[in-house]
DNA sequence: GGCGATGTTGATCACCCGTTCAAACGACGA
DNA sequence: TCGTCGTTTGAACGGGTGATCAACATCGCC
């Protein structure tokens, strides 16, 4: 039935990404040759704006809506100067990862260093702003694969830091359990995210006694 | 600085949904009047086809990809044809997340039914197709809100039916730990999604560890 | 002053999207 | 045989999108 004519249309969609407009020549720098376009500073002020709206917009209407337009029209800025800073939307994308990321990373470093960094930890998976923002990335991940390439390398080194530092912590006390330190880190980590991830979706039923099962175990682990 | 032009431009810029195009009068039906649009045959099998071509589309390339066209492409079929069925796209989305939610419901009472509930379930936590597709369900209610309320509805009514079992099972068990059914489920859930998601990503470690650990508990609780 | 680098702007291209429409198609009962 | 009703089709509308361009403005430095 039917399927005459929709057989043969565009045998493998190019995909999300159209593919590179291919790198132009303009300048030609001095010690490298291809250039593609003018961009921005990097130290530039509007360039901090333009990131700034990028992760209002994600946080509040989803990444899908983090459209160069959109953002240009939250920072209240003309769209093309979006695209003078960051050639490719997923440059701007890339950019507000890895400005949350550093964040996350000197918050973790602030707690691991605190006088009681387990619980530090712990209130740092909680968070509500920090992990739905890294969640959305998340699901980006799923179609971008420019930044799903970094969001893993971040992953790992974040999973590698905890885990050297909760077995320092608590190696032994640990073992006790026939646990390691990497299985508490992947724990503590899914046990906050899902937290924050049903809070999102205005589920809470557990929540509570979850949340204190958590701490408890945490008030054993450190005497 | 600029700000000049970009001031007054949709203050409110009318979110995703664009609105309802409002209900037409087309065939003014027996008794109730307001009759928008001629819908296809809930048996239909083509209706079915759009519904596993959303599904795949979904799967493949992240619910951001899910539009109509793409669906119709994917199933071979013109695109007019999805709306004839799904007026409106949440509602082909909404469709194919109640059978997602069918299915999953159909598996979660075969597992609370079987020899090994507890076991079984964790094994339903930690199936990676069910899971990942319902993340993407997760991600995609940040911005549709009709899906948003279906999800919170079905995630509450799923928790609810596990916190029941679990504590009709392990009800005193879990009180020696200083633990709840409701918290175990949460606990449960979250692990088994971190897993799924992480190994999404190609993030890996730990996730061995972190297995056992859950596993050791359930062994320990199951005497 | 002049000149080049840097920043900014509005217009424009080609594409994908949701949705609607009028016109066909096909089976089935009168 | 004709009319009807559910189904299917292709075209169209209005709008959002990523990206590129040529021009203009501004600033510092010679």
């Amino acid at each position: 039935m039917a399927a005459a004519i929709w057989d043969r249309i565009k045998p493998e969609q190019k995909s999300v990404v159209p593919q590179a407009p291919c790198a132009r020549v303009i300048g030609s720098y001095a010690g490298t040759m291809v250039q593609k376009r003018r961009i921005g500073a990097e130290s530039s002020e509007t360039r901090a704006r333009i990131v700034d709206a990028a992760e209002q917009v994600i946080r509040d209407e989803g990444y899908a809506a983090a459209s160069s337009r959109r953002v240009a029209l939250r920072a209240e800025l003309p769209p093309s100067l979006v695209h003078y800073y960051f050639p490719t939307t997923d440059d701007l994308l890339l950019s507000v990862f890895r400005r949350g990321a550093q964040q996350s990373d000197a918050m973790i470093d602030q707690a691991l260093a605190s006088d009681d960094p387990v619980r530090a930890l712990w209130r740092f998976f909680t968070d509500t702003s920090r992990t739905a923002l890294a969640m959305e990335f998340v699901a980006l991940a799923n179609h971008r694969k420019a930044i799903r390439a970094e969001i893993t390398r971040h992953s790992e080194a974040m999973r590698a830091r905890q885990t050297a530092c909760l077995d320092r912590l608590l190696g032994p006390k640990l073992a006790e359990q026939g646990m390691t330190a990497a299985a508490m880190s992947v724990l503590l980590a899914s046990a906050g995210r899902a937290l924050v991830m049903e809070k999102g979706l205005d589920v809470s039923a557990g929540h509570d006694d979850a949340r204190h099962a958590v701490e408890r175990w945490l008030d054993k682990l450190l005497t």
